[in-house]
DNA sequence: CACTTGACCTGTCCGC
DNA sequence: TGCGGACAGGTCAAGT
């Protein structure tokens, strides 16, 4: 999936686009990739988009929403906050398209205050919409749908009370580990996460979200290169040195991602339908058997836990 | 407990 | 051109 850096291009391009839009409608069109109540989401309004790990959140302001039902049930109490939750697992998209406005597209672009149009965007809804969302401003002067494409259909949208976000109770954030990109994330509580991983490879280690949230294949690939530490080092063999390093290496790495809009190597596209251009900056993830960066060895691919790993044999020890 | 493997899905690419 | 197998941004559950 769309790694930190993908779900946090997304969350940006979002939050100036969608706060203040109300829910109008949601139409559900593979039912597995959709938990909870939807109808309990029409009338809502757009709070905040929020990412935590590689999961993105879109709070609601239930405000409308609370008001109907008072009118119906004014003695029920209830906290009718919700946020809808997105996992975009290995092939997951969320793409904003501007449905109808008075604006005229601006023929030069086609963009409508911003918003790209429709025929922008390729065919949407595609074979690979799972659900689309009707997004409207409140005065009914623009139209917006948001589409979740996910073609392998590992990914999911929930809907989840906002209390839960609130006291931690939500199990898919308790076993996270820390943000790599806010302070609270230093090179020993790093190695303090390592601590249960000692006979890990050091790249499967990082894969490991209880350890480190938001780190997925390509960065974890990247890290290891940045930091000159063979992906196969299994962790208990990392001197304070090697895991400095590799703390830096972390954080650059990601914020480089964010930089260069994500990493799209077939399906990754930003809110506006735009592929990430970080791949082209690569070291060494989908490298192998090119010449190293640095020292022009070529690039090794191997499997670790899995999963495709390459690094260069002389530059990582 | 720590660690590895297979399963979840659809699509593409590569070798025969 | 067809067919089988491996592989693809992630994460669980079940195995050792």
């Amino acid at each position: 999936m769309p790694e930190l850096p993908e779900v946090e291009t997304i969350r940006r391009g979002l939050e100036n686009k969608i706060i203040g839009l109300t829910i109008s409608d949601i139409q559900i069109l593979n039912p597995k990739s959709f938990h909870g109540d939807s109808k309990s989401l029409i009338g809502a309004k757009v709070e905040k988009v929020f990412r935590r790990a590689k999961m993105l959140g879109i709070v609601l302001d239930s405000l409308s929403l609370v008001n109907s039902l008072k009118k119906q049930n004014p003695n029920k109490k209830r906290d009718s906050k919700k946020t809808i939750l997105f996992h975009l697992k290995m092939s997951g998209q969320i793409i904003l398209a501007l449905e109808s406005g008075r604006q005229k597209a601006d023929s030069e672009n086609k963009f409508v205050g911003g918003h790209p149009t429709k025929d922008m965007l390729g065919e949407l809804p595609n074979r690979s919409t799972r659900i689309i969302f009707t997004l409207k401003e409140s005065d009914e002067s623009k139209v917006f749908k948001l589409y979740f494409n996910d073609q392998r259909k590992f990914g999911w949208v929930k809907v989840i009370q906002n209390s839960e976000l609130r006291i931690q109770k939500e199990k898919l954030f308790e076993k996270l580990g820390p943000e790599p990109l806010e302070e609270e994330f230093t090179w020993q509580v790093l190695k303090d996460q390592l601590q249960k991983r000692k006979n890990t490879p050091i790249k499967v280690a990082l894969l490991d979200q209880q350890v480190v949230s938001g780190v997925g294949n390509i960065y974890a690939s990247e890290a290891c290169f940045i930091a000159k530490i063979d992906p196969q080092r299994r962790v208990g063999t990392l001197s304070d040195p090697d895991i400095k390093k590799l703390h830096q290496a972390i954080i650059q790495t990601l914020s480089d991602g964010i930089k260069y809009g994500g990493s799209t190597r077939t399906h990754f596209v930003n809110e506006s339908g735009k592929k990430g251009l970080f791949l082209d900056y690569a070291y060494v993830y989908s490298r192998e058997n090119s010449a190293c960066k640095n020292c022009q060895t070529i690039l090794l691919k191997i499997k670790l836990g899995g999963r495709g790993t390459v690094y260069c044999p002389k530059c990582q020890i």
